[in-house]
RNA sequence: GCGGAUGUGGCGGAACUGGCAGACGCGCUGGUCUUAGGAACCAGUGCCAAAAGCGUGGGGGUUCGAGUCCCUUCAUCCGCACCA
């Protein structure tokens, strides 16, 4: 009987989804494991095969979970508000829903010919009002706790579109739709105080099992750093100019200021500057200048002094020009610094650039360290010079004595910075989830009673955004005009609707109970399904979705809607699947590859097989369809072997040892995510049955539980016809004895100078002597005329000469 | 520039705390069965004609012993980009 994958795989998953096999269980008694993966956009393309690769991993895990006893959820649902569905609405004037809809239609299709092991009966689906009822409930929350604030925001516009748009949408400076020119637009944005959750962004990953690079990356956006923030009074004026600096200790080296060009001490001392014009054209040249222009060519400084105004350095009392470049950022810090060009690479090139003086404050302990090329910006080994009380210190030291002299003189103090921002919270776009404000004149900005959630999206004919980049619903008068949920006034809704982040940053809350109208989820399901046990995902969203649901969570913690500080209490990541010739697989470059006709051609065992078996799991890895093929022959092979089946209702003396150690190789592997190493195994395991031409039933059904998670549906097939009236879905998960999977006998290697020469076989730990001898024995005509300086026995592992 | 990876046969890749480098798969070579084979099975396959020798990007080092540890250097990929 020849493997008809069609049929074996249409049978179970049309078994699987009329019984619900694979559905979590509700009862809170049982212990459970809660698996993750990244919820799909639904987009035209279909499934990308990169998708099944997270999803088999961890459908893999979670089949292995249940059979082990846990009560499994592994849900699944679609994010699928966004861009490419307004855009194509634009294009064919569609309704964005009736888009996705069928988009989503198509992924659920392709996602269950794949036979994964999800639990439909929780599907979530972002653009349903029953759920985006709750993603405007956090935020109204959010806003009632002060964590969501309008202001007015510079945004990326296309001129050409006339569109705002988002920062992933601008590629190397323009539109990413239609190439047009992109400049900054002030708008007034919605926005999250992500950073006042900064600090615990950062420590509580302590507490959580992430892979180490992505922990780093975060900490590394979030950016911490520690210095200080100190007042140089202006001369003349009962002004000061706020500075940050990291580097206090080479105050004493500071020989101008800059400011940022948006800073408003210029329109403060407008009177007191004596070019106040050429001062007003720099800030009109660097305004034009677009966010690609201010980084990518950045590469020469530009900036004017401010003539008229000096600062002075609090500790000598020293005045300091003041000048105004772009190389100061408004949004981080103070907006302005103190300049030391000795010992700060972007200082040093401006002052150089300008004729600016440089003054070394910083040496090293053999006083040899030169400024003459470069800055010197040691900081471990640095001493101080010319630097007044500071003088002989360590830089640690004297960073410690400016700070303590800053603040008992009440001119400064120590001051932590993050490099994180706050969060742009708002689209000027139609297909998002409204949020829920109005604005009224005499009460402000109020949201909306909670019982009028959820806050539909209006039916609208055009999706074209209007002109100065307002939201399409800008044009929705009927919609906008309402009442004031506060005063009864007449009051206009927010036009603006969220970002696609916002519907991701909560949804594995809404899987513990997804049809609950009452909360996002109860307390209870909460409570239980509570942390993520694992979440598998993309590196490209460890510094937006990741942090961002972080973040969600958190605040949800804060307001005792959730009992864990963290979501998720560990998170891997899958390398990307690129196209048979090293690249990324795109259309243009004509190397995709399409799931589907995978499935159909090969089936969908074997594409989940060699989805495993590709690579090393964290890492990208080409497609190739030769290996894909060597994974179906393996199948084919493993259905082959009914033909050397024999009798036995435990395993053979001849393979025990072999099966024990499978078992323990295959569940630590599954369990580390090695699962190109684990079908190796498989693959050595069944050689070895050919190789015997026999394999008994006992062998067979362990083997079969064991690969059941990565092929379920030939597995189950087999089981079937090995006899078992039970399915391996309801079967347990294999043990091992320890001490079954140890070789009683053991090949050393033995080497000469380190180089091997032969081997010898000896029971399991034998002694040096007797190791001796045999080695001897052995390899005596190589030692002939050598003197044998010494000999190294590592028991079990290795025997060694040293000869000269 | 900063941060994170990755460099092992013709290819994808194995190798636990340093201990037989190249598991497993692809490809290739030869064979069996075939009218035929993008089928199946068997044997072989790091390099070199070779016992010897050489081999994990390059160069140093530690060690009885290094793909693995240390120093240094090069290359490729990804992320961030004037964050004071």
């Amino acid at each position: 009987m020849a493997y008809n994958f069609k049929e074996i795989e249409k049978k179970w998953q049309t078994k699987w989804e009329k019984e619900g096999t694979f559905n979590a269980k509700n009862d809170y008694s049982l212990k459970k494991w809660y698996g993750l993966i990244e919820f799909p956009y639904p987009s035209g393309q279909g499934l990308h095969v990169g998708h099944p690769r997270s999803y088999t991993a961890l459908d893999i895990i979670s089949r292995m979970k249940r059979l082990q006893g846990y009560n499994v959820l592994y849900p699944i649902g679609f994010d699928a508000f966004g861009l490419p569905a307004e855009n194509y609405a634009i294009k064919n004037n569609i309704h964005p829903s009736i888009v996705t809809e069928q988009n989503i239609n198509h992924f659920k299709e392709q996602l269950k010919s794949i036979g994964f092991s999800f639990d439909w009966s929780r599907e979530i689906n972002t653009t349903d009002p029953n759920y985006y009822k709750w993603t405007q409930w956090i935020f109204i929350q959010l806003f009632k706790k002060g964590l969501a604030y309008k202001t007015t925001m510079p945004i990326n516009y296309c001129t050409s579109c006339k569109v705002g748009l988002a920062n992933e949408e601008v590629v190397n400076g323009v539109c990413e739709r239609c190439g047009g020119e992109v400049i900054q637009k002030e708008k007034s944005q919605w926005m999250l105080k992500i950073t006042e959750y900064a600090q615990r962004l950062i420590d509580d990953l302590d507490e959580v099992d992430y892979l180490e690079k992505i922990k780093t990356q975060q900490k590394n956006w979030i950016g911490r750093s520690e210095g200080a923030e100190v007042n140089f009074k202006i001369e003349g004026t009962d002004k000061n100019l706020l500075i940050y600096t990291t580097r206090p200790d080479t105050m004493f080296g500071a020989t101008y200021m800059v400011v940022a060009p948006e800073h408003s001490i210029i329109s403060e001392l407008q009177d007191k500057i004596t070019n106040l014009d050429e001062i007003e054209k720099y800030k009109e040249l660097a305004a034009k200048k677009s966010d690609f222009e201010r980084t990518e060519i950045s590469k020469e400084k530009t900036g004017v002094e401010i003539k008229g105004i000096k600062a002075i350095n609090p500790l000598d009392g020293n005045p300091i020009p003041i000048w105004v470049s772009d190389y100061v950022l408004i949004t981080y810090g103070t907006g302005a610094i103190m300049a030391v060009p000795a010992h700060d690479t972007r200082d040093y090139e401006f002052a150089k650039k300008f004729n600016l003086p440089i003054k070394q404050v910083i040496t090293n302990k053999e006083n040899t360290a030169s400024i003459d090329q470069e800055a010197y910006t040691d900081t471990d080994n640095g001493i101080l010079i010319n630097s007044g009380f500071l003088n002989g210190m360590n830089v640690q030291d004297a960073v410690k004595a400016v700070i303590a002299h800053l603040e008992k003189e009440h001119i400064g103090k120590s001051k932590v910075n993050f490099k994180l921002r706050d969060w742009v919270f708002s689209r000027q776009r139609y297909w998002g989830e409204p949020i829920p404000m109005v604005y009224c004149k005499e009460c402000g900005w109020v949201p909306l009673d909670e019982k009028d959630l959820p806050l539909k999206l209006p039916e609208v004919k055009e999706f074209l955004p209007g002109e100065n980049g307002e939201s399409p619903l800008a044009k929705e008068t009927d919609w906008i005009n309402t009442t004031c949920p506060h005063c009864g006034g007449k009051a206009k809704r927010e036009t603006d609707t969220m970002p696609q982040w916002a519907g991701s940053s909560w949804y594995f809350l809404r899987y513990m109970d997804p049809h609950n109208d009452q909360a996002l989820a109860s307390k209870e399901a909460i409570d239980y399904w509570g942390p993520v046990d694992w979440y598998n995902g993309g590196m490209e969203h460890t510094t937006l979705h990741l942090l961002y649901s972080r973040f969600w969570h958190k605040f949800l913690y804060d307001i005792g809607v959730v009992s864990t500080k963290e979501p998720y209490a560990k998170r891997t990541s899958h390398g990307m699947i690129l196209g048979n010739n090293g690249e990324k697989m795109s259309k243009s470059k004509g190397n995709v590859v399409n799931p589907d006709e995978i499935v159909d051609e090969f089936g969908a065992d074997t594409f989940r097989t060699y989805e495993m078996f590709i690579g090393p799991f964290d890492q990208s890895t080409p497609w190739s369809m030769e290996s894909l093929r060597g994974c179906h022959k393996f199948l084919d092979r493993v259905w082959n072997l009914t033909t050397i089946l024999q009798d036995g209702d435990s395993y053979s003396k001849e393979f025990e040892k072999m099966m024990h150690k499978t078992i323990k190789k295959v569940s630590e592997d599954y369990e580390n995510m090695k699962f190109n190493t684990a079908v190796a195994t498989f693959m050595t395991l069944i050689n070895e049955f050919y190789k015997a031409k026999k394999i008994n039933k006992a062998e067979f059904n362990t083997f079969l539980i064991l690969l059941n998670p990565i092929a379920p549906h030939i597995t189950e097939e087999l089981f079937s016809l090995n006899g078992n009236t039970k399915t391996i879905a309801e079967s347990s998960w294999p043990t091992y004895d320890e001490s079954k999977t140890i070789d009683d006998e053991i090949e050393i290697p033995v080497q000469i100078n380190g180089k091997l020469k032969a081997t010898v076989i000896v029971a399991l730990d034998s002694d040096e002597s007797t190791v001796k001898k045999l080695v001897h024995d052995k390899v005596s005509h190589l030692l002939q005329g050598k003197t044998v300086v010494k000999e190294i026995y590592i028991k079990n592992k290795i025997y060694n000469i040293v000869v000269r």
